[in-house]
RNA sequence: UGGGGCGUAGCCAAGUGGUAAGGCAGCGGUUUUUGGUACCGCCAUGCGCUGGUUCGAAUCCAGCCGCCCCAGCCA
Protein backbone atom coordinates (compact mmCIF):
# COMPACT_ATOMS: atom_id res chain seq x y z
CA UNK A 1 0.00 0.00 0.00
CA UNK A 2 1.26 3.74 -0.11
CA UNK A 3 3.88 4.56 2.22
CA UNK A 4 3.73 8.65 1.59
CA UNK A 5 5.64 9.24 4.41
CA UNK A 6 8.47 6.68 3.15
CA UNK A 7 11.27 7.89 1.18
CA UNK A 8 10.94 7.19 -2.40
CA UNK A 9 14.51 5.35 -2.66
CA UNK A 10 13.29 3.20 0.37
CA UNK A 11 10.39 2.10 -1.35
CA UNK A 12 10.31 -1.10 -3.30
CA UNK A 13 13.42 -2.07 -0.99
CA UNK A 14 14.13 -5.58 -1.50
CA UNK A 15 14.64 -7.98 1.68
CA UNK A 16 18.64 -8.08 1.28
CA UNK A 17 18.87 -4.40 1.37
CA UNK A 18 16.60 -4.54 4.28
CA UNK A 19 18.55 -6.29 6.05
CA UNK A 20 22.01 -4.55 4.86
CA UNK A 21 20.18 -1.00 5.88
CA UNK A 22 19.41 -2.31 9.11
CA UNK A 23 22.50 -4.17 9.77
CA UNK A 24 24.61 -0.71 8.88
CA UNK A 25 22.26 1.04 10.58
CA UNK A 26 22.39 -0.79 14.20
CA UNK A 27 26.15 -1.12 13.49
CA UNK A 28 26.49 -4.58 12.98
CA UNK A 29 28.59 -3.70 10.15
CA UNK A 30 30.78 -0.57 9.30
CA UNK A 31 30.68 -0.90 5.94
CA UNK A 32 28.92 -3.72 3.35
CA UNK A 33 30.73 -5.96 1.29
CA UNK A 34 29.93 -7.85 -1.31
CA UNK A 35 31.08 -10.43 -3.89
CA UNK A 36 30.25 -12.48 -7.19
CA UNK A 37 31.74 -15.45 -7.20
CA UNK A 38 31.24 -17.65 -10.39
CA UNK A 39 33.10 -21.22 -10.89
CA UNK A 40 35.16 -20.36 -14.04
CA UNK A 41 33.73 -23.08 -15.47
CA UNK A 42 31.77 -21.69 -18.16
CA UNK A 43 30.45 -17.88 -19.60
CA UNK A 44 28.04 -15.82 -17.35
CA UNK A 45 24.41 -16.06 -18.42
CA UNK A 46 21.34 -13.43 -18.11
CA UNK A 47 20.79 -14.96 -14.88
CA UNK A 48 24.20 -14.36 -13.75
CA UNK A 49 23.51 -10.79 -14.88
CA UNK A 50 20.81 -10.77 -11.64
CA UNK A 51 23.55 -11.91 -9.13
CA UNK A 52 26.12 -9.73 -10.44
CA UNK A 53 23.52 -6.67 -10.48
CA UNK A 54 22.42 -7.75 -7.09
CA UNK A 55 26.09 -7.41 -5.32
CA UNK A 56 27.36 -4.62 -7.27
CA UNK A 57 24.17 -2.98 -7.12
CA UNK A 58 23.96 -3.19 -3.32
CA UNK A 59 27.90 -2.11 -2.93
CA UNK A 60 27.16 0.97 -4.88
CA UNK A 61 24.21 1.92 -2.79
CA UNK A 62 25.59 2.00 0.34
CA UNK A 63 28.72 2.73 -0.27
CA UNK A 64 30.56 -0.28 0.31
CA UNK A 65 32.75 -2.49 -2.27
CA UNK A 66 32.05 -5.53 -4.07
CA UNK A 67 35.17 -8.28 -5.12
CA UNK A 68 35.04 -10.55 -8.49
CA UNK A 69 36.10 -13.60 -6.71
CA UNK A 70 36.70 -16.81 -8.69
CA UNK A 71 35.74 -20.02 -7.08
CA UNK A 72 37.90 -22.21 -8.84
CA UNK A 73 38.47 -25.24 -6.17
CA UNK A 74 37.12 -28.11 -8.86
CA UNK A 75 40.52 -27.78 -11.57
CA UNK A 76 38.88 -30.48 -13.96
CA UNK A 77 35.72 -27.79 -14.65
CA UNK A 78 38.03 -24.80 -14.80
CA UNK A 79 39.94 -23.35 -17.57
CA UNK A 80 41.57 -20.07 -18.28
CA UNK A 81 39.14 -18.96 -21.14
CA UNK A 82 36.69 -19.03 -18.69
CA UNK A 83 38.68 -16.77 -16.13
CA UNK A 84 38.91 -14.27 -18.88
CA UNK A 85 35.43 -14.19 -20.46
CA UNK A 86 34.15 -13.66 -16.77
CA UNK A 87 36.19 -10.33 -16.40
CA UNK A 88 34.98 -9.04 -19.88
CA UNK A 89 31.20 -9.79 -19.23
CA UNK A 90 31.08 -7.97 -15.84
CA UNK A 91 33.26 -5.03 -16.98
CA UNK A 92 31.01 -4.77 -20.27
CA UNK A 93 27.35 -4.84 -17.98
CA UNK A 94 29.12 -1.65 -15.95
CA UNK A 95 30.81 -3.33 -13.01
CA UNK A 96 34.10 -2.23 -11.69
CA UNK A 97 35.97 -4.59 -8.53
CA UNK A 98 38.63 -2.30 -8.85
CA UNK A 99 41.86 -3.98 -7.25
CA UNK A 100 39.40 -6.42 -5.60
CA UNK A 101 39.89 -10.16 -8.17
CA UNK A 102 40.21 -13.03 -5.93
CA UNK A 103 40.65 -16.20 -6.67
CA UNK A 104 39.50 -19.13 -3.93
CA UNK A 105 42.66 -20.76 -4.72
CA UNK A 106 44.69 -18.03 -2.96
CA UNK A 107 43.42 -19.50 -0.20
CA UNK A 108 44.85 -22.80 -0.16
CA UNK A 109 47.56 -23.23 2.08
CA UNK A 110 44.86 -20.98 4.30
CA UNK A 111 42.24 -23.64 3.57
CA UNK A 112 44.78 -26.65 4.38
CA UNK A 113 46.19 -24.78 7.46
CA UNK A 114 42.63 -24.78 8.71
CA UNK A 115 41.86 -28.35 8.09
CA UNK A 116 44.62 -29.76 10.15
CA UNK A 117 43.19 -27.53 12.57
CA UNK A 118 39.97 -29.27 12.51
CA UNK A 119 41.46 -32.67 12.43
CA UNK A 120 43.85 -31.74 15.81
CA UNK A 121 40.10 -30.50 17.45
CA UNK A 122 38.89 -33.79 16.70
CA UNK A 123 36.39 -32.24 14.11
CA UNK A 124 37.36 -33.61 10.84
CA UNK A 125 39.21 -37.29 10.46
CA UNK A 126 40.01 -38.98 7.17
CA UNK A 127 37.77 -41.54 5.36
CA UNK A 128 38.67 -44.46 4.00
CA UNK A 129 35.52 -45.46 2.87
CA UNK A 130 34.68 -45.83 -1.56
CA UNK A 131 32.42 -42.56 -2.91
CA UNK A 132 30.28 -45.68 -2.80
CA UNK A 133 30.42 -46.36 0.47
CA UNK A 134 30.00 -43.00 1.71
CA UNK A 135 26.54 -42.57 -0.68
CA UNK A 136 25.32 -45.68 1.55
CA UNK A 137 26.25 -44.37 4.99
CA UNK A 138 24.74 -41.53 4.18
CA UNK A 139 21.39 -43.03 4.58
CA UNK A 140 18.67 -40.55 2.23
CA UNK A 141 16.18 -38.14 2.71
CA UNK A 142 14.17 -39.80 5.17
CA UNK A 143 16.13 -41.92 7.26
CA UNK A 144 19.82 -41.13 9.30
CA UNK A 145 22.91 -42.27 7.99
CA UNK A 146 25.21 -44.06 9.81
CA UNK A 147 29.18 -43.13 11.13
CA UNK A 148 31.98 -44.97 8.97
CA UNK A 149 33.82 -47.31 10.60
CA UNK A 150 36.78 -44.80 10.18
CA UNK A 151 34.78 -42.11 12.46
CA UNK A 152 36.35 -42.77 15.53
CA UNK A 153 40.09 -42.64 14.16
CA UNK A 154 42.87 -40.29 16.53
CA UNK A 155 43.59 -36.86 15.12
CA UNK A 156 47.10 -38.15 14.95
CA UNK A 157 46.48 -40.39 12.35
CA UNK A 158 44.28 -38.51 10.76
CA UNK A 159 46.69 -36.04 10.34
CA UNK A 160 49.56 -38.30 9.29
CA UNK A 161 46.98 -39.60 6.18
CA UNK A 162 45.97 -35.84 5.72
CA UNK A 163 49.41 -35.22 4.96
CA UNK A 164 50.40 -37.98 3.17
CA UNK A 165 47.29 -37.35 1.12
CA UNK A 166 48.63 -33.73 0.37
CA UNK A 167 51.90 -35.57 -0.14
CA UNK A 168 50.37 -37.58 -3.33
CA UNK A 169 50.53 -41.20 -1.63
CA UNK A 170 46.96 -41.91 -2.66
CA UNK A 171 44.95 -42.20 -6.12
CA UNK A 172 41.74 -40.21 -6.93
CA UNK A 173 38.58 -41.49 -4.16
CA UNK A 174 40.78 -43.26 -1.84
CA UNK A 175 40.45 -41.33 0.96
CA UNK A 176 38.90 -38.19 1.91
CA UNK A 177 38.68 -35.30 4.93
CA UNK A 178 35.53 -35.74 6.43
CA UNK A 179 34.12 -32.98 8.77
CA UNK A 180 32.87 -34.84 12.30
CA UNK A 181 29.20 -33.61 12.62
CA UNK A 182 26.14 -35.60 12.66
CA UNK A 183 25.56 -38.46 10.66
CA UNK A 184 22.15 -38.22 11.75
CA UNK A 185 21.38 -34.77 11.01
CA UNK A 186 17.94 -34.35 8.59
CA UNK A 187 20.18 -31.89 7.28
CA UNK A 188 21.98 -33.87 4.61
CA UNK A 189 24.84 -30.88 4.06
CA UNK A 190 25.71 -31.79 8.17
CA UNK A 191 26.40 -35.91 7.60
CA UNK A 192 29.51 -35.73 7.90
CA UNK A 193 30.28 -33.60 4.93
CA UNK A 194 33.49 -33.99 2.82
CA UNK A 195 36.04 -31.11 2.84
CA UNK A 196 39.02 -32.65 1.10
CA UNK A 197 38.65 -34.93 -2.16
CA UNK A 198 42.15 -35.95 -4.23
CA UNK A 199 42.16 -34.67 -7.37
CA UNK A 200 45.17 -36.08 -9.42
CA UNK A 201 45.09 -32.73 -12.05
CA UNK A 202 46.49 -29.72 -12.80
CA UNK A 203 44.72 -26.24 -11.53
CA UNK A 204 44.98 -23.28 -14.08
CA UNK A 205 46.44 -21.34 -11.65
CA UNK A 206 47.99 -23.47 -9.29
CA UNK A 207 49.31 -26.22 -11.57
CA UNK A 208 49.82 -29.46 -10.26
CA UNK A 209 51.19 -27.59 -6.86
CA UNK A 210 48.42 -29.54 -4.90
CA UNK A 211 46.94 -33.09 -5.39
CA UNK A 212 43.88 -32.46 -2.82
CA UNK A 213 41.09 -30.29 -3.29
CA UNK A 214 38.78 -28.75 -1.07
CA UNK A 215 35.06 -28.97 -1.35
CA UNK A 216 32.90 -25.47 -2.24
CA UNK A 217 31.83 -25.66 1.38
CA UNK A 218 35.10 -26.05 2.87
CA UNK A 219 35.81 -23.03 0.74
CA UNK A 220 33.16 -20.45 0.01
CA UNK A 221 32.39 -19.22 3.74
CA UNK A 222 35.75 -19.17 4.60
CA UNK A 223 37.24 -17.62 1.69
CA UNK A 224 34.40 -14.72 2.05
CA UNK A 225 35.76 -14.59 5.86
CA UNK A 226 39.07 -13.80 4.53
CA UNK A 227 38.08 -11.15 2.19
CA UNK A 228 35.60 -9.94 5.02
CA UNK A 229 32.35 -10.23 3.30
CA UNK A 230 29.65 -8.93 5.27
CA UNK A 231 26.51 -10.16 2.99
CA UNK A 232 27.02 -13.01 0.89
CA UNK A 233 24.73 -13.44 -1.48
CA UNK A 234 23.89 -16.43 -2.89
CA UNK A 235 20.83 -18.45 -4.67
CA UNK A 236 18.29 -20.71 -3.07
CA UNK A 237 19.55 -24.13 -3.69
CA UNK A 238 22.07 -23.15 -1.04
CA UNK A 239 20.19 -22.30 1.75
CA UNK A 240 20.58 -26.30 3.18
CA UNK A 241 24.05 -25.01 3.53
CA UNK A 242 23.88 -21.69 5.33
CA UNK A 243 24.35 -24.82 8.64
CA UNK A 244 27.48 -25.59 7.11
CA UNK A 245 28.78 -22.35 6.28
CA UNK A 246 28.22 -21.25 9.76
CA UNK A 247 29.77 -24.50 11.07
CA UNK A 248 32.89 -23.78 9.63
CA UNK A 249 33.08 -20.47 10.24
CA UNK A 250 32.38 -20.77 14.04
CA UNK A 251 34.70 -23.36 14.46
CA UNK A 252 37.69 -22.17 12.33
CA UNK A 253 39.91 -19.28 13.66
CA UNK A 254 38.82 -16.75 10.51
CA UNK A 255 39.36 -12.83 10.70
CA UNK A 256 35.40 -12.01 10.27
CA UNK A 257 31.91 -13.31 10.52
CA UNK A 258 30.11 -13.11 7.35
CA UNK A 259 26.60 -14.20 6.96
CA UNK A 260 24.74 -15.96 3.96
CA UNK A 261 21.23 -14.84 2.26
CA UNK A 262 19.83 -16.47 -0.25
CA UNK A 263 17.40 -15.41 -3.26
CA UNK A 264 15.58 -17.38 -5.73
CA UNK A 265 17.45 -17.55 -9.38
CA UNK A 266 16.16 -16.09 -12.73
CA UNK A 267 13.90 -18.23 -15.16
CA UNK A 268 13.03 -16.88 -18.05
CA UNK A 269 10.27 -18.28 -20.47
CA UNK A 270 11.52 -19.98 -23.76
CA UNK A 271 15.23 -20.07 -22.01
CA UNK A 272 17.16 -22.64 -21.21
CA UNK A 273 19.70 -21.03 -17.87
CA UNK A 274 21.88 -23.84 -17.30
CA UNK A 275 25.74 -23.64 -17.73
CA UNK A 276 26.07 -27.56 -18.53
CA UNK A 277 23.16 -27.40 -21.48
CA UNK A 278 24.87 -24.25 -22.79
CA UNK A 279 27.94 -25.75 -23.03
CA UNK A 280 26.52 -28.73 -24.36
CA UNK A 281 24.84 -26.58 -27.22
CA UNK A 282 28.22 -25.00 -27.95
CA UNK A 283 30.45 -28.22 -27.68
CA UNK A 284 27.41 -30.10 -29.91
CA UNK A 285 27.84 -27.34 -32.21
CA UNK A 286 24.35 -26.52 -32.32
CA UNK A 287 25.09 -22.62 -31.89
CA UNK A 288 28.14 -21.10 -33.45
CA UNK A 289 30.36 -20.61 -29.94
CA UNK A 290 29.18 -19.12 -26.29
CA UNK A 291 28.44 -15.44 -28.58
CA UNK A 292 25.59 -16.68 -30.78
CA UNK A 293 23.22 -14.02 -30.70
CA UNK A 294 20.56 -17.16 -29.82
CA UNK A 295 22.49 -17.51 -26.65
CA UNK A 296 21.21 -16.17 -23.56
CA UNK A 297 24.83 -15.59 -22.66
CA UNK A 298 25.67 -12.04 -22.11
CA UNK A 299 27.68 -11.91 -24.88
CA UNK A 300 25.39 -13.62 -27.25
CA UNK A 301 22.68 -10.88 -25.74
CA UNK A 302 25.78 -8.27 -26.48
CA UNK A 303 26.04 -9.32 -30.20
CA UNK A 304 22.07 -9.35 -30.70
CA UNK A 305 22.87 -5.48 -29.70
CA UNK A 306 21.20 -5.71 -26.31
CA UNK A 307 22.59 -2.06 -24.21
CA UNK A 308 23.83 -3.27 -20.75
CA UNK A 309 21.95 -0.15 -19.55
CA UNK A 310 19.26 -2.43 -21.04
CA UNK A 311 20.16 -5.65 -18.66
CA UNK A 312 20.76 -3.67 -15.82
CA UNK A 313 17.46 -2.15 -15.89
CA UNK A 314 15.89 -5.58 -16.17
CA UNK A 315 17.81 -6.93 -13.48
CA UNK A 316 16.05 -4.19 -11.58
CA UNK A 317 12.77 -4.79 -12.88
CA UNK A 318 12.63 -8.80 -11.67
CA UNK A 319 13.25 -7.77 -8.21
CA UNK A 320 14.73 -10.11 -5.47
CA UNK A 321 13.35 -12.44 -3.94
CA UNK A 322 12.43 -15.93 -2.61
CA UNK A 323 9.44 -16.85 -4.81
CA UNK A 324 10.11 -19.20 -7.85
CA UNK A 325 9.77 -17.51 -10.66
CA UNK A 326 9.56 -17.34 -14.93
CA UNK A 327 10.08 -13.71 -16.17
CA UNK A 328 8.33 -13.10 -19.78
CA UNK A 329 10.87 -12.68 -22.17
CA UNK A 330 9.28 -9.80 -22.90
CA UNK A 331 10.26 -7.82 -19.99
CA UNK A 332 13.16 -7.96 -21.01
CA UNK A 333 12.52 -7.21 -24.51
CA UNK A 334 10.75 -4.00 -23.66
CA UNK A 335 14.23 -3.25 -21.53
CA UNK A 336 15.99 -3.32 -24.45
CA UNK A 337 13.03 -1.52 -26.80
CA UNK A 338 12.66 0.93 -24.13
CA UNK A 339 16.17 1.95 -24.23
CA UNK A 340 17.16 1.09 -28.18
CA UNK A 341 13.86 3.61 -28.81
CA UNK A 342 16.11 6.53 -27.79
CA UNK A 343 19.16 5.84 -29.39
CA UNK A 344 19.12 3.56 -32.26
CA UNK A 345 19.10 4.89 -36.00
CA UNK A 346 16.55 3.64 -38.31
CA UNK A 347 16.67 1.85 -41.38
CA UNK A 348 14.46 0.58 -43.91
CA UNK A 349 14.41 -3.13 -45.34
CA UNK A 350 12.24 -5.26 -47.25
CA UNK A 351 12.52 -9.15 -45.98
CA UNK A 352 9.98 -10.36 -49.08
CA UNK A 353 10.33 -8.27 -51.75
CA UNK A 354 7.52 -7.31 -54.20
CA UNK A 355 8.27 -5.33 -57.59
CA UNK A 356 6.48 -2.07 -57.65
CA UNK A 357 7.07 -0.01 -61.15
CA UNK A 358 6.36 3.50 -60.80
CA UNK A 359 4.74 3.41 -64.54
CA UNK A 360 4.26 7.83 -64.35
CA UNK A 361 8.55 7.71 -63.25
CA UNK A 362 10.91 8.95 -66.03
CA UNK A 363 12.78 5.50 -67.22
CA UNK A 364 16.78 6.25 -65.84
CA UNK A 365 16.15 8.53 -63.52
CA UNK A 366 16.93 8.37 -59.68
CA UNK A 367 16.84 10.99 -56.99
CA UNK A 368 17.79 10.83 -53.22
CA UNK A 369 15.68 11.79 -50.80
CA UNK A 370 16.42 12.60 -47.38
CA UNK A 371 15.31 10.16 -44.31
CA UNK A 372 15.36 11.26 -40.68
CA UNK A 373 17.44 8.66 -38.76
CA UNK A 374 15.63 8.83 -35.50
CA UNK A 375 12.62 11.12 -34.79
CA UNK A 376 13.15 10.32 -31.26
CA UNK A 377 16.63 12.31 -31.54
CA UNK A 378 16.74 15.14 -33.86
CA UNK A 379 20.71 15.25 -33.34
CA UNK A 380 21.09 11.55 -35.32
CA UNK A 381 21.00 13.66 -38.63
CA UNK A 382 19.61 12.09 -41.61
CA UNK A 383 20.88 9.89 -44.30
CA UNK A 384 19.90 9.78 -48.36
CA UNK A 385 17.68 7.11 -49.50
CA UNK A 386 17.15 6.18 -53.44
CA UNK A 387 13.90 6.70 -55.21
CA UNK A 388 13.49 5.06 -58.54
CA UNK A 389 11.37 3.85 -61.05
CA UNK A 390 11.51 0.46 -60.15
CA UNK A 391 11.35 -0.42 -56.14
CA UNK A 392 10.80 -3.19 -53.93
CA UNK A 393 8.04 -2.94 -51.76
CA UNK A 394 7.68 -6.13 -48.06
CA UNK A 395 4.52 -8.52 -49.97
CA UNK A 396 2.67 -8.01 -46.88
CA UNK A 397 1.89 -4.48 -47.53
CA UNK A 398 0.16 -5.27 -50.37
CA UNK A 399 -3.37 -6.91 -50.40
CA UNK A 400 -5.23 -7.02 -53.03
CA UNK A 401 -8.38 -7.74 -51.44
CA UNK A 402 -8.00 -5.78 -48.23
CA UNK A 403 -9.40 -6.21 -44.80
CA UNK A 404 -11.19 -3.82 -42.82
CA UNK A 405 -8.65 -2.36 -41.06
CA UNK A 406 -5.71 -2.49 -44.08
CA UNK A 407 -4.53 0.75 -44.28
CA UNK A 408 -1.30 -0.34 -47.00
CA UNK A 409 -1.56 -0.09 -50.56
CA UNK A 410 -4.31 -2.50 -52.41
CA UNK A 411 -5.65 -1.49 -55.98
CA UNK A 412 -7.02 1.20 -56.45
CA UNK A 413 -5.63 3.00 -53.24
CA UNK A 414 -3.38 6.12 -52.64
CA UNK A 415 -0.32 5.96 -50.10
CA UNK A 416 2.83 7.47 -49.04
CA UNK A 417 6.14 5.89 -49.40
CA UNK A 418 7.93 7.18 -46.01
CA UNK A 419 10.27 10.22 -47.42
CA UNK A 420 9.64 8.98 -50.85
CA UNK A 421 6.56 10.10 -52.73
CA UNK A 422 2.57 9.21 -52.80
CA UNK A 423 1.71 6.13 -54.82
CA UNK A 424 -1.48 4.79 -56.37
CA UNK A 425 -1.60 1.25 -57.25
CA UNK A 426 -3.54 0.93 -60.58
CA UNK A 427 -2.59 -3.21 -60.95
CA UNK A 428 -1.38 -6.07 -59.62
CA UNK A 429 0.77 -8.53 -62.95
CA UNK A 430 -0.09 -11.84 -61.75
CA UNK A 431 2.19 -15.13 -63.56
CA UNK A 432 0.38 -18.00 -64.49
CA UNK A 433 0.43 -19.40 -61.13
CA UNK A 434 -1.86 -16.61 -60.74
CA UNK A 435 0.51 -15.20 -58.15
CA UNK A 436 1.12 -11.19 -57.58
CA UNK A 437 4.64 -10.54 -59.40
CA UNK A 438 4.01 -6.80 -60.10
CA UNK A 439 2.19 -3.82 -58.62
CA UNK A 440 1.98 -1.38 -61.73
CA UNK A 441 1.81 2.19 -59.99
CA UNK A 442 1.69 5.51 -60.49
CA UNK A 443 3.46 8.42 -57.97
CA UNK A 444 2.12 12.45 -57.46
CA UNK A 445 4.99 14.52 -58.10
CA UNK A 446 3.54 17.25 -55.94
CA UNK A 447 4.35 14.64 -52.53
CA UNK A 448 8.01 14.55 -52.94
CA UNK A 449 9.75 13.87 -49.50
CA UNK A 450 6.65 12.25 -48.71
CA UNK A 451 4.76 15.89 -48.15
CA UNK A 452 1.21 15.80 -48.61
CA UNK A 453 0.58 19.33 -50.40
CA UNK A 454 -3.31 19.36 -49.45
C1' U B 1 13.84 -39.16 11.04
C1' G B 2 13.39 -36.28 7.07
C1' G B 3 15.46 -31.06 6.40
C1' G B 4 14.95 -26.31 3.94
C1' G B 5 12.18 -22.69 0.96
C1' C B 6 7.82 -20.61 -1.36
C1' G B 7 2.26 -19.58 -2.50
C1' U B 8 -0.84 -11.65 -3.89
C1' A B 9 -3.85 -10.79 -11.55
C1' G B 10 -1.54 -14.25 -17.58
C1' C B 11 4.05 -13.01 -15.80
C1' C B 12 7.17 -10.34 -12.17
C1' A B 13 6.24 -7.72 -7.61
C1' A B 14 4.92 -3.97 -3.35
C1' G B 15 2.50 -4.82 1.14
C1' U B 16 4.66 -5.99 8.20
C1' G B 17 -3.66 -5.01 11.73
C1' G B 18 -6.91 0.35 8.90
C1' U B 19 -9.82 -1.70 3.96
C1' A B 20 -4.94 -4.61 -2.52
C1' A B 21 1.37 0.08 -5.24
C1' G B 22 4.02 -0.35 -9.65
C1' G B 23 5.95 -2.76 -14.10
C1' C B 24 5.39 -6.37 -18.24
C1' A B 25 1.63 -8.67 -21.22
C1' G B 26 -3.43 -7.84 -22.92
C1' C B 27 -7.71 -4.70 -24.33
C1' G B 28 -9.89 0.21 -25.84
C1' G B 29 -8.74 5.38 -27.48
C1' U B 30 -5.73 10.16 -28.88
C1' U B 31 -1.40 11.92 -31.47
C1' U B 32 1.82 10.26 -35.39
C1' U B 33 5.45 10.68 -42.60
C1' U B 34 7.66 3.83 -38.38
C1' G B 35 0.60 -0.34 -37.75
C1' G B 36 6.82 2.23 -33.76
C1' U B 37 7.09 5.86 -29.83
C1' A B 38 4.45 9.03 -26.53
C1' C B 39 -0.06 9.96 -23.97
C1' C B 40 -5.11 8.63 -21.82
C1' G B 41 -8.33 4.79 -20.05
C1' C B 42 -9.61 -0.51 -18.64
C1' C B 43 -7.58 -4.89 -16.36
C1' A B 44 -7.73 -8.80 -8.09
C1' U B 45 -15.04 -7.05 -3.70
C1' G B 46 -9.96 -10.06 -3.38
C1' C B 47 -4.21 -12.22 -1.53
C1' G B 48 -3.53 -21.24 -1.93
C1' C B 49 -7.85 -23.42 1.25
C1' U B 50 -10.76 -23.78 5.90
C1' G B 51 -11.66 -22.18 10.55
C1' G B 52 -10.41 -18.73 14.64
C1' U B 53 -8.93 -13.84 17.12
C1' U B 54 -10.37 -8.57 16.15
C1' C B 55 -14.62 -2.95 15.34
C1' G B 56 -11.37 -4.22 11.26
C1' A B 57 -7.01 -9.63 8.60
C1' A B 58 -3.11 -10.47 2.46
C1' U B 59 -0.91 -9.17 7.28
C1' C B 60 -2.02 -12.49 13.88
C1' C B 61 -3.34 -17.93 15.48
C1' A B 62 -4.64 -23.17 14.18
C1' G B 63 -5.25 -26.96 10.71
C1' C B 64 -5.02 -28.40 5.81
C1' C B 65 -3.51 -28.13 0.31
C1' G B 66 0.00 -27.20 -3.55
C1' C B 67 4.86 -26.17 -5.78
C1' C B 68 10.42 -25.95 -5.58
C1' C B 69 15.37 -27.59 -3.54
C1' C B 70 18.59 -31.42 -0.94
C1' A B 71 20.84 -38.24 -0.72
C1' G B 72 28.41 -35.23 -5.93
C1' C B 73 34.72 -36.86 -3.54
C1' C B 74 30.05 -30.45 -8.65
C1' A B 75 29.33 -25.40 -7.58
Amino acid sequence: MNRPDMAAEERGRDFIREVIASDLAEGRVKSVVTRFPPEPNGYLHIGHAKSICLNFGVAAEFGGRCHLRMDDTNPTKEEHEYIESIQEDVRWLGFDWGKHLYFASDYFETLYEWAEHLIREGKAYVDDLSPDQIREYRGTLTEPGKNSPWRGRTAEESLDLFRRMRAGEFANGERVLRARIDMGSGNINLRDPVMYRILHAAHPRTGDKWCIYPTYDFAHGQSDAIEKITHSLCTLEFADHRPLYDWYIENLPTPSRPRQYEFSRLNLTHTMLSKRRLNQLVTEKHVSGWDDPRMPTIRGLRRRGFPPAAIRDFAQRVGITKSDNVVETALLEHCVRELLNKSAQRRMAVLNPLKVVIENYPEGKSEELDAVNNPEDPASGTRRVPFSRELWIERDDFREDPPKKFFRLAPGREVRLRYGYFITCRDAVKNKAGEIVELRCKYDPETRGGNAPD
